[in-house]
RNA sequence: GGGCGCGUAGCUCAGUGGGAGAGCGCUUGCUUCACACGCAAGAGGUCGCAGGUUCAAAACCUGCCGCGCCCA
């Protein structure tokens, strides 16, 4: 065996073997419980990023242990056609060859797409491979599939034909640069630096003015009124007299409406009815006219005055100021006005509140109800909680969902039109109109949003809307495990639509991740510069290590700061089982055969002690994991391998293993595997490969993967195993603080004598060689009766008193300043508990144990102080 | 304007009522027969500020300050 581990012959070896083997496949099984996982599916053009990998490891981890503990686990992968991004990468390629979409047309753009998704769309699924995740990959599914156009069809129609689709036509938020509608969700709101100016419309009798405040003045070119509050005094007359557009001259009417804000600039709204969705409604309600005076990429129509035309927003907004300016009708202008706008999320443009046609809706009204009522009855959970406020709230506040996409790649709407003007939907493509036979049908040219079929993953992906045996199995799924970036785009619809469609909620318990940033803190930004990218850590690091390092600062939901060094510490600890692996199977002469426990009569302390941290380890992790909570269940992992058994338990067995009699030699060892390759298996969630490669060499079954999740046993926890192995730990400590502190070389051996309290004689006695070895004392020599100290340099140790015979050669000044040093700290802490004892009310009110606790500490501490104090007597001060 | 999260060691963070912790970094010593991807020891903290509750507060309550996010 090599003395340091290789992850990536691990990775090569093993990944493709657990495929091979199946492992990774689930089919109903009614012999046992089922578990299942949907992948929240990557976009078919992506790469990789950290997000994804923090989410694979946390799926996996789930996944792997619900496997071993027995269920029928699977865990679902697939990818998403994502509209609006690959349309814009696709159409970004075709640009460098000259070609515009609009020139090969709409049939031949999309074949285009699905060429480029058949060349790149499988890089992603090999990358989430590279991390060891346990999908089962016969069942890969994409979006845009037969079977999943066939439940996007399905749901359409059926909520169509319930009413629950409609078209209308409204202000919707359009992207001029992908020039497409988007949803309310998939706007974002910055705030920008603006300007906000005051202009005068003069009123057509001649009779006076009106003054009125807007962020975007190019705008006015579409206004077609003017809206004040009916309560307003300042405007009270004014309503229901014009005023005179300076541009086009056309008379504007003045109206009073409810929903203006006294309070807001001149208290007098600008209305916009093409350009605003408050205004618009105003308008609606005013009956005014509606006017819409940009194009598809955002530049100034036909319907507005001639000078302005063909100007982009930007351009317009500074030539209408500087109009009105000449006109001498702008009253005030503010920069910088800082105000929230609307930004595309995918590209980040600025969005236009836009008249753009009929488009189709969702209404939501009827869906929102039982979403939040899944989650108000606990049906759903929320890991953290915290997040069920939000996603109640959210769904308070939702307004009809905006489906319609006016892009090429993505599925087209099932509508059909015909001359009469009958719309129909229809799952199957029809060959005629279903209300007049007409054949001069024509398909609604738009796309429905991406998230509408995501919306359906969860048992689309089952076989939905087929009554298959896997949706009967699997549905509902039992996690699913997202960043809160999309709680509302899509896990809100999941919920909606998996309420209403499949007849239940989509999943049991959703796990709302952080958000991996740099690691100060700081979101991860090409322009920054501080993108980590997964792939590259697992090349350097390993794929285990990349997980641990996720898994380790993913706590309770909070963004995590991601560095090279967190994986690097994962590389370390996979390094670091390797090896004590490599001691513990070396230490039998013949390593293999099922690990079984010695029977206990043959435990030694330290046996036991190990038992008891092992055991309070597994019901950590068991906890954790039964809350999410990865970073406590790896980080208990971490601390129990390194620390506990590592440090402690090999170090201590170690004269038994070599010096130790055949017997003495067999039990330590047997305990040691037992430990050491149950905790593989508890540590096989997170690090699948390492603990992989070092289980085969038990030879204690096919493969870890599918290896029993350990049973617990909770007889091995042993207080008072741990209460008297941590006072030998205490001895060790103690002596080896004492030879660093007088600066001796860790090679000169000491020659000790120690007479321990009465309950831990035995402790010393029976652990003389270990302690021996772990504090490098050459004799230890254990005393029945107090003995003259003087000569020797004397320690306290859990009211033991241990005496090293160096007097002569330290140098007294710095013993001194050790007994003084703790001096101090013994004189800070029984004045702090004296004063607590001398408060009647805390001896009167504290529970018992505590008091008890207290005073026990109290005598301990006046026993060293006096310890102490006759020491420094002995060194004369 | 409303809501949520965060403020604890140089850095990043755990810690939900009774002796301030981890990882990394730093200092010192050690190639000791699993591991230098290691071992041992050490330094380092008015737990954001101010009140309050309590015998007892880093933790619970109130207010304030600062940072971040979501919604309007």
């Amino acid at each position: 065996m090599p003395t340091a581990y290789d992850g990536h012959a691990a990775e090569a070896r093993w990944y493709p073997e657990w495929v091979r083997r199946g492992y990774f496949h689930a089919e109903p099984n009614p012999e046992k419980e089922p578990f299942c996982i949907v992948i929240p599916p990557p976009n078919v053009t992506g790469a990789l990023h950290a997000g994804h990998a923090l989410n694979g490891t946390i799926q996996d981890a789930v996944v792997r242990r619900k496997r071993m503990q027995g269920y029928e686990a699977l865990w679902l992968p697939g990818t998403d056609h994502a509209g609006i991004a690959t349309q814009v990468v696709v159409e970004r390629e075709l640009a460098k060859e000259g070609i515009d979409r609009k020139q090969i047309g709409r049939e031949a753009f999309v074949g285009k797409v699905w060429e480029w998704k058949e060349r790149y769309g499988n890089r992603i699924v090999e990358q989430f491979k590279a991390l060891g995740s346990s999908c089962d990959w016969d069942r890969l599914r994409f979006t845009m599939d037969e079977g999943l156009a066939k439940a996007v069809r399905v749901a359409f129609v059926r909520m169509y034909e319930d009413g629950l689709i409609y078209r209308g036509e409204r202000i919707i938020n359009w992207c001029p640069r992908d020039g497409t509608a988007l949803s309310d969700s998939e706007v974002e709101h910055e705030d920008v630096e603006g300007e906000l100016i005051t202009f005068r419309y003069e009123l057509v009798d001649g009779s006076g003015h009106i003054d009125v405040a807007t962020t975007r003045i190019e705008t006015m070119l579409g206004d077609t009124g003017v809206a004040v509050h009916p309560d307003d005094e300042r405007y009270r007359a004014l309503v229901g007299k014009s005023v005179r557009h300076p541009f086009t001259g056309a008379a504007l009417p003045i109206v009073a409406d409810g929903a203006i804000d006294p309070a807001f600039g001149t208290g007098a709204l600008k209305v916009t009815p093409g350009h605003d969705p408050v205004d618009f409604e105003i308008a609606q309600r005013a009956g005014m006219a509606m006017v819409n005076i940009l194009t598809a990429d955002a530049c100034i129509a036909d319907t507005a005055p001639k000078e302005f035309r063909g100007l982009d927003r930007y351009g317009a907004r500074a030539k209408v100021a500087e109009r009105l300016r000449e006109m001498g009708l702008i009253v005030k202008e503010e920069r910088p006005y800082i105000h929230a706008v609307g930004h595309c999320y995918r590209c980040h443009s600025e969005i236009e509140p836009w008249l753009s046609g009929k488009q189709w809706f969702v209404a939501v009204e009827r869906l929102k109800g039982p979403a939040t009522q899944a989650a108000l009855d606990g049906r759903i959970r929320f890991w953290p909680e915290r997040w069920r406020g939000p996603y109640t709230q959210w769904l308070d506040n939702l307004r009809d969902w905006n489906i319609s996409r006016q892009l090429w790649w993505g599925h087209q709407i099932p509508v059909w039109y015909c001359p009469d003007g009958h719309q129909f939907a229809s799952v199957e493509d029809p060959a005629e109109c279903k209300e007049c036979g007409s054949k001069e049908i024509t398909r609604d040219p738009d796309v429905l949003d991406t998230w509408f079929s995501s919306q359906l993953w969860p048992f689309s992906t089952l076989g939905w809307p087929e009554k298959t045996e896997d949706l009967a199995f699997f549905y509902p799924t039992s996690v699913l495990v997202t960043g809160y970036e999309i709680l509302y785009l899509w896990v809100a619809r999941m919920i909606m639509s998996g309420l209403y469609l499949a007849g239940d909620i989509p999943f049991r318990h959703v796990v709302i991740t952080g958000l991996v940033r740099d690691r100060h803190g700081k979101p991860m930004h090409k322009s920054s510069r501080n993108v980590i990218d997964p792939l590259d850590l697992i090349r350097d690091y390993g794929a285990d290590a990349t997980r641990f390092g996720l898994a380790r600062l993913a706590t309770g939901g909070q963004d995590l700061p991601l560095s090279e060094e967190a994986i690097e510490s994962g590389r370390r600890f996979a390094n670091k089982i390797w090896n004590a692996t490599r001691l513990v199977l070396g230490a039998e002469e013949a390593p293999g055969g099922p690990s079984e426990l010695p029977a206990e009569h043959g435990w030694t302390l330290p046996d036991r002690w190990l038992l008891s941290r092992h055991q309070a380890c597994l019901d950590e992790v068991d906890r954790a994991f039964e809350e999410f909570r990865f970073a406590d269940a790896t980080q208990t992992l971490h601390r129990f391998i390194w620390s506990e058994l590592c440090d402690w338990g090999l170090e201590v067995a170690k004269p038994r293993l070599y010096e130790g009699s055949e017997d003495e030699r067999r039990a330590a060892a047997g305990v040691l595997r037992w430990v050491l390759e149950r905790s593989l298996r508890l540590l096989h969630p997170v690090m699948p490969f390492v603990t992989e490669e070092a289980w085969q060499l038990f030879d204690a079954g096919e493969s870890i993967v599918v290896a029993p999740w350990p049973e617990s046993h909770p007889e091995h926890r042993d207080e008072q195993a741990e209460r008297r192995f941590g006072f030998a730990m205490d001895l060790v400590s103690e002596v080896r603080r004492f030879r660093k502190t007088h600066g001796l070389r860790d090679s000169m051996s000491l020659a000790v004598r120690i007479r321990p309290p009465e309950d831990q004689d035995d402790v010393a006695r029976s652990l003389r060689p270990e302690i021996e070895r772990l504090a490098a004392i050459s004799t230890l020599e254990i005393l029945d009766e107090p003995t003259d100290p003087s000569g020797c340099a004397r320690l306290h140790v859990g009211g033991a008193e241990v005496l090293i015979p160096l007097a002569g050669v330290l140098d007294p000044e710095v013993e001194r300043r050790r007994l003084w040093r703790r001096l101090a700290e013994i004189e800070a802490d029984t004045a702090r508990i004296e004063g607590k004892l001398a408060n009647e009310e805390f001896v009167s009110k504290a529970p018992a144990a505590v008091v008890e606790k207290e005073q026990g500490r109290l005598g301990a501490l006046k026993e060293e102080a006096a310890v102490l104090g006759s020491q420094l007597e002995d060194l004369g001060s």
